[in-house]
DNA sequence: AATGGCCAAATTGTTGACAATAAAGCCATA
DNA sequence: TATGGCTTTATTGTCAACAATTTGGCCATT
């Protein structure tokens, strides 16, 4: 009963079809995404279709939707494989996110329904409590997804939720994933979290717009900092 | 002579590779573009495999990554067919557009080298006196382009260039292609364009990230009064 | 011993046939 | 005549074999 529930984000639950071409899609993805499949390792295709026990063309078609999320390169005669772990690829992702994710809290300040509002201060309040029981400690990850997905769908712009919900945000996950000793920054989310509630209640978008930038260019800077000193 | 250089704009020549499948992309996707295939038609995987004299292999794989760019809608069972042009979906992909360009031009002004700067100064000039000899009809649709590729190129931002001019740019053109008799507002741009320029040569982050956004913003309500007035 | 070209192995790109699913038309029945 | 279920047909999903390209190693030459 400790568990949160993971019904909101479309984490590994995606809308992919039953087909094996998109069972095949969503097992590598989790595969990279877990680091079971390293950054920078090369997709030997035989090999992953058996592995799969799927032929080289349903495997083909899932390392091209792998190829649109970002997460695996491909080169012409060459092959694919997975992105490598770049500092500054990081740190890309975490300027689109804070422009696209400023677009969708402004967006949900004005189209989101009063029901939506109640999901997210219920979720906070979730977010809340077990900060006190526990240390406080996984809720950047999981918690914050929920979070972040709520205010996006309210934006109510299908093209915007695609774009972060589909594409980039298994990327988070995978950058998220192989960071993940990296923690910290627990009770000031929740603050912010806190603060962005009430913009969005008080339907101030320019306010929501705001903290939601300051809120992931805090977070990009801490990342920034952390991956520049302790790397080499 | 009176041609614009086609150079910096990923336009046609994108970076695609001599594969079958990714000419037969390409293909597909000016066709789609240019309104050979209408919004909504259905894209039957035979005929269109004989009609680009390739196998059905590499035909799915284009029509693959045209779902990706979101040109296409594919549902698993049924097949793919070219994106309707809806209202909403033009005002969401301006609103992406808008919190992308605005961090790209934010970007820009921080990154931008000196001699990219002379770029955009010199394409100033050249649509300057392009709109004193013609009427200025046209640089709203090809002009423009060159000059926001120039500045999200100047960004330096890799996978926000990459969201712009490979996935979304061609959405843009088609939408544009299909409202195309509606034109207007070039002297205007020209303003825009010479105040954004400015923005960026001092080095002015925020004022860039405002004025590309307002720039955009009006393009947006222009289209939205235009396409909600003149439909029915 | 280092470098250049050539050959072979492995991997990707492509093809046509086969299987499974969904849409459309038909017939029987109420 | 309208409706419901069935059959047929067209289309998509999948497979295994074939062709083309790249990469790595080998040998000859300088």
């Amino acid at each position: 009963m400790n568990e949160i529930k993971q019904s909101s984000p479309p984490a590994t639950s995606n809308s992919e079809d039953n087909t094996l071409s998109g069972q095949t899609t969503i097992a590598l993805r989790e595969a990279i995404v877990t680091g079971q499949i390293l950054p920078g390792e090369k997709l030997n295709e035989p090999k992953l279709a058996k592995q799969h026990s799927v032929s080289r063309g349903p495997l083909r078609e899932a390392i091209r939707r792998l190829v649109s999320m970002g997460l695996v390169e491909h080169k012409p005669h060459v092959g694919a494989s997975v992105i490598p772990l770049e500092v500054n690829r990081v740190i890309e992702l975490y300027e689109v996110r804070e422009a696209l994710e400023g677009m969708a809290a402004s967006l949900a300040a004005t189209h989101m329904s009063e029901e939506g509002i109640g999901e997210l201060k219920q979720l906070l309040e979730l977010h809340r409590q077990h900060y006190q029981d526990n240390s406080g400690e996984y809720m950047q990850a999981e918690g914050d997804f929920d979070f972040h997905y709520l205010i996006i769908k309210g934006s109510g712009n299908a093209l915007l939720t695609q774009q972060l919900c589909n594409e980039l945000y298994h990327l988070i996950r995978m950058f998220r994933f192989q960071t993940s000793r990296f923690k910290a920054r627990s009770n000031r989310a929740l603050v912010e979290h806190e603060q962005l509630i009430y913009a969005i209640e008080n339907r101030d978008s320019a306010l929501a717009e705001m903290l939601m930038r300051r809120h992931i260019s805090r977070a990009k800077e801490s990342i920034r900092t952390y991956l520049t000193t302790e790397k080499p």
